[in-house]
DNA sequence: AGTAAGCAATTGCTCAATCAAGCAACTATG
DNA sequence: CATAGTTGCTTGATTGAGCAATTGCTTACT
């Protein structure tokens, strides 16, 4: 028989706990080793290398400020600061935006690109053994919708 | 026939990486959505939250700083200073460990476990809302075990 | 007993992240 | 075409986290 207690009074079934549980020890734990790994390999923190990958991927390597923060998950504050870092490593360079003199871009240099390049086998290869090792037999396709449904923020 | 490529070099597979990316996504939006929610209602950041919750369920409603911090996965440093938060406001206090005078035990106060008890309607709420929602239908108890693999850490 | 080694917790420092305020440039409206 | 409002980014202040050094107590060894 049904738990008689109207849900916002209910606590969570066992495998529903169990599971909230294992989550908040994932998000701890798995960013934590994968960006210990690199900085280990290639000194390249989590954040810059999210920053570097995505300029990378972008027509042209370059982004402007507000669209890279949001594909990084960080504010724009955090993001002036990220480039700030990597700026000075030469690993980007910025530019006025041609059409709004109000924008910048953030642009990938040859340094910044040949970084990653470096950096990429060891992020992938944490990513793999830190990650997607787990998950093996699992349906991933499903499970990546049921992260996103999450991740949506409705 | 597969991708002759050794590992290290060969890219992700697509579903993979389509499970990395909404992975990025849930543990960015998750704990901050289920924060917000929480602040909104009754003041209590998450941090503070789970601390407290521990320290209800543990015997006697105390738990040594280092058993709490590992719990809260926080270093020791850092649950140091939430505790202090929490006794300034009066909903923990810390008392001398009896059987070895190094330690301290962090103790939940009165005030302490009424103030979870009128957070924890809302924690609730933005658990189910913003995480175990959107994964109804899956096998919750292998999906767990999965991250608990995943956050072992080796 | 006396001393060295080890452990629990706190404190000082630094860092990266946020929010809020500010500045500069663009847009739309009367 | 002036000006009110918005947008894009940076800067300043604050916060919460970690690491390394420190303090005070315990344990282990001779």
């Amino acid at each position: 028989m049904p738990d008689p207690r109207p849900e916002a009074l209910r606590p969570l079934e066992p495998d529903e706990e169990a599971l909230v549980r294992a989550l908040g020890q994932v998000m701890y734990v798995v960013p934590r080793t994968i960006d210990a790994d690199m900085v280990g390999d290639r000194q390249l923190p989590l954040t810059e290398y999210t920053a570097l990958m995505n300029l990378s991927e972008a027509p042209d390597r370059r982004m402007r400020m507000h669209e890279l923060a949001t594909a990084c998950y960080l504010s724009l504050s955090g993001m002036t600061r990220t480039i700030i870092r990597l700026e000075s490593q030469g690993l980007v360079k910025r530019e006025r935006c041609e059409e709004d003199a109000r924008g910048w871009n953030a642009v990938l240099t040859d340094a910044g690109f040949a970084r990653l390049q470096e950096s990429w086998p060891s992020h992938l290869a944490a990513v793999r053994r830190r990650f997607l090792r787990h998950f093996e037999g699992l349906d991933l396709t499903e499970l990546a919708r049921a992260f996103r449904r999450a991740g949506a923020a409705d």
